[in-house]
DNA sequence: CCTGGCACTCGACTCTAGCGAGTGCCAGTC
DNA sequence: GACTGGCACTCGCTAGAGTCGAGTGCCAGG
């Protein structure tokens, strides 16, 4: 039961205008919009054809079709093309993420940046800690028992972390454990820092031994279990856009899955390496958020992945410009983080 | 024109009945639900005057009355009592709490669990860096070219900068030029740096000088103006609860605002010592918030107070115990960042 | 296989009428 | 003078009826 060129295209039609109009569309509209050389009539064969094989619904009798799930995504996998940028696109990005600072501040404008340019919500994950190389750790002392731990990662991420000692300890061994963690640690990628922290341990004896050890589970927490990710929101006033036709009338659960972190990283961070990643409306695993369309990828400097970004929206989307602004955006992100 | 007893009991119900019912509320059902002691026709007469002189207002004509801003605010001033917390309240802040192994940490489950409590839009800001000390400044040599500056203050906040040096560095300078911003820096507070900063570049002198000028100009952008304050935000979904009849249908523009941190410091830092703040409807400064209510208050140990926090929500809130629970959690706060 | 024509459907909109909660006013009572 | 009961009135809300029109499905003919 092939589909002919000319119902693809009638497919394409319906996609277009719809998300241009908002409104479902008719045969009529459709030959007068479009050249699509045939009489309504023909056309609404195609469109009875169409919809038996699932990829357009009527809202009711007699209105015009609506795209399903199934037809936006034969339209991205196969009648789409992606839009090239308009140059001033490409400026406004350049203009956005020159004069970042640090890493806080890149991440922070690149998601405002996404968020403006697709007018939707974007999501962009830190660099993941799993995939950063330790490049210094610090040891501030605060009080005879309690130090502060700094971890700084060749991505720039800086993560923190207070550590209470089992009991008072002199200068000179925060020193020495200092000296003892670089040396062992540095360079490592944190994914491969477990059974290095253990050799630590076991290496130590003495007066040092108590607070090593201490410092270790607190080293394991910090770097691999807790917090590993970290992720930054912006633009949901743009869910508001459509005036609540989108999103079937509810922003609830939607802002409600936003705010899980959990949630974001598993719609941002699953990333097949520098692939765009689409996900319509039923295709998300997440409840909360199959009314909605995600549109995420990986990026970082060349071809190795940091982390993932994009933006959800509402399935009825305009894929090609998104997914262009998206891989775009990834590009010049992973671009400046090379710098470092 | 003083409103008697009776007439300010009159508004108190309407209050109290309006955030409980969400509709607006009639002479009978008042002296229904409340002792009021009068027939319904008393209290029509009572809620003309109350009208006329701006507390209430009717929706339209014949229909029951509505507290107006002006309304709340005496009542908030005048009519209601704090309400205590419940025995599980406070143990879901002690609980919510402990446990937290970091300022970031606080700083999250602070804001969601202010956001759970009042079932509004919770806004908390990490301690100010102009009210921190400088514990420790740290130098970590990225390239010859290139150090990241990593300051912890006092309040658990580290922050971090790259510095781009006019030319190469060896090793050693960098931990001359450590020392010596230490030995000035550390232990006074991040306001009076600046001509410490000053003093510290005038001081040096020889191969050392351009690296310490960079460095000093760094130091004063960070600590001093870009990024000084930072905000935690959560429960923006609950902006959705009472079906848009709150905010007049829209919710973008109070999204807006809400992703403008120069809007929500300005919310939320404004801190009087250790008063709560409460801004009904007209009253917020901010336009896209004149719909809203924001109830706030300052935080920290003892009567110094380190930051803001507080909470967003509809006019039409339950005043008394979103004061009572906005209080608590900033007291609990206080306690829980005077342990550092 | 495509097309023009035609009857049909059904949501959107308008209009009307009835209901009822709630009011303002007034005359009467304590 | 303050309170009350009674009463006419207002006006938003809801339901039902009627109309309109975009859009459809089907069919017969090219």
């Amino acid at each position: 039961m092939g589909l002919d060129d000319r119902k693809l295209r009638v497919l394409r039609a319906i996609v277009e205008d719809y998300v241009a109009t908002q409104e479902p569309v008719g045969s009529k509209m459709l030959v007068e919009r479009h050249q699509l050389g045939v009489s309504p009539a023909t056309v609404r064969n195609d469109m009875a054809v169409l919809e038996e094989e699932g990829y357009i619904r009527q809202p009711h009798t007699s209105a015009g079709r609506v795209p399903t799930d199934r037809g936006y995504r034969l339209f991205v996998d196969r009648l789409s093309r992606v839009k090239p940028l308009t140059p001033a696109e490409r400026r406004a990005i350049e203009r956005f993420l020159v004069g970042a600072v640090d890493l806080d501040d890149v991440v922070h404008r690149t998601v405002r940046l996404l968020a403006q340019l697709t007018r939707q919500v974007a999501v962009v994950q830190y660099p993941s800690l799993a995939r950063s190389s330790v490049r210094h750790l610090e040891l501030v002392p605060i009080s005879t028992t309690r130090l502060m731990l700094v971890m700084i990662a060749d991505t720039g991420r800086v993560e923190q972390r207070l550590v209470e000692l089992p009991g008072p300890i002199p200068p000179d061994d925060v020193i020495d454990l200092r000296q003892l963690v670089n040396e062992k640690l540095v360079g490592t990628r944190l994914a491969d820092t477990p059974p290095l922290v253990q050799a630590l341990v076991d290496e130590v004896s003495g007066a040092l031994r108590p607070a090593m050890v201490t410092l270790s589970t607190v080293l394991l927490e910090t770097l691999v279990e807790r917090h590993e990710e970290r992720i930054a929101l912006a633009g949901t006033a743009n869910l508001t856009r459509g005036g609540l036709l989108d999103f079937q009338g509810s922003l609830r659960p939607i802002l409600e899955a936003l705010e899980e972190e959990v949630v974001l990283l598993k719609l941002i961070g699953e990333v097949e390496p520098s692939a765009m990643r689409v996900r319509i409306g039923d295709e998300n695993e997440i409840d909360n958020l199959r009314a909605t369309s995600v549109v995420s990828t990986g990026y970082g400097p060349g071809v190795t992945i940091l982390g993932g970004l994009g933006v959800v929206g509402p399935t009825r989307m305009d894929y090609p410009s998104t997914i262009a602004t998206v891989r775009a955006v990834a590009r010049y992100v992973g671009d400046l983080l090379a710098q470092n």
